[in-house]
DNA sequence: TTAGGTGTACTATAACAGATAGTACACTAT
DNA sequence: ATAGTGTACTATCTGTTATAGTACACCTAA
C-alpha cells in the first residue's frame, strides 16, 4: 500500500503525507475508513514509530484524518475535499515551470503536449 | 540581479543556481560575460563566500561557466544550450503534476489554462 | 477484570545537509 | 608590488530527519 524511497531527498514522513493523501484521491481510501495503525505500518514499512507519528499528525492537523485514541485512525468526511483544494497549489506550480520553459524557447506545444498525455495516462489508470 | 529568499526550504546555493541559468536563459547573461567574483557577490547578498563557491561549482561541473583562476569566472559559450536541455526534467514534473492533478478530478482545461497563462505571461515580459 | 490493541508524549541520540567563520595559498592583470 | 581573482582546507553551528526507548491513557473484546 506504501512505497518508501530512502535515498531520494524527499523525507519519509512528507512520502506517507502524499502517498496517503494520493489514495485519498484516487478513491482507496475513502472517508471513515481506518488508516494502519502506527505500530503495524512502522514494522511493516521498516521505519520508526515515531516519523509515522510525524506524518499522521500532519494529516490531522490537515483535517484528513482524525485519531480515536485506543481505537484507531479514520479518514473523514472532509478528506477528499480538503486533499483536492491543496491541487490548487499544484496549478500554480505548473504555471510557474511553464514561465520557466517559455524563456527557455520551448514551444507551446511541447508543454502542452506533456499535460495531455499526463492526463490522458491518468485516465487509462 | 540576485534575488535571496532564507525562509524557503530551497537552500541558498541552490537558489544562485537556478537565478544564474534563469538569466542565462533570459539573455541577461550571454557566453563570455563574467559571472560576479565570489566576494563581491557574497558581500552583496549577505551570504558566505563557501556557500557561493558550492553553486558555482555546480555551474562549473554542469559546463555553464568556466573558471580562469586570477582573472575571473565567464558564462560558456555552451551555457545556453546546456540550462536548456535541462528543461526535458521540467517537461517530466509537468507530467507528474499533470496525473496527480487528473486523480483529483480537476478538468484539463483548467491545467491546460494554467500554461497557456504562464506562456502568454511570460511572452509579454 | 484483563489483555491487547490503539493513540500520545517525552527525552535522548545519531546522522546529515546547509551555512558560516576564518585562514591560507596560487594566479593574473595593472 | 598591489589588488583582485579563484581555490582549498578545517572547524563550528544550526536545523531537520530519523531512530531508540520508555511511559502513559484510552477503547474493545474475551
Amino acid at each position: 500500500m506504501f512505497q518508501i524511497d530512502r535515498f531520494g531527498r524527499t523525507p519519509i514522513y512528507e512520502q506517507i503525507i502524499d502517498q496517503t493523501q494520493r489514495l485519498i484521491l484516487t478513491g482507496v481510501l475513502k472517508a471513515g475508513d481506518q488508516l494502519p495503525s502506527v505500530r503495524t505500518l512502522s514494522q511493516e514499512l521498516s521505519i520508526n514509530p515515531n516519523t509515522l507519528q510525524k506524518a499522521y499528525g500532519e494529516l490531522e492537523r490537515r483535517g484528513v484524518c482524525i485519531s480515536a485514541p485506543g481505537n484507531g485512525r479514520f479518514v473523514t468526511g472532509d478528506a477528499l475535499r480538503i486533499v483536492g483544494e491543496g491541487m490548487e497549489e499544484q496549478l500554480e506550480e505548473i504555471k510557474r515551470i511553464g514561465r520557466e520553459l517559455c524563456a527557455a524557447g520551448i514551444p507551446f506545444e511541447r508543454a502542452l503536449e506533456a499535460v495531455k498525455a499526463a492526463y490522458e495516462k491518468e485516465a487509462k489508470v
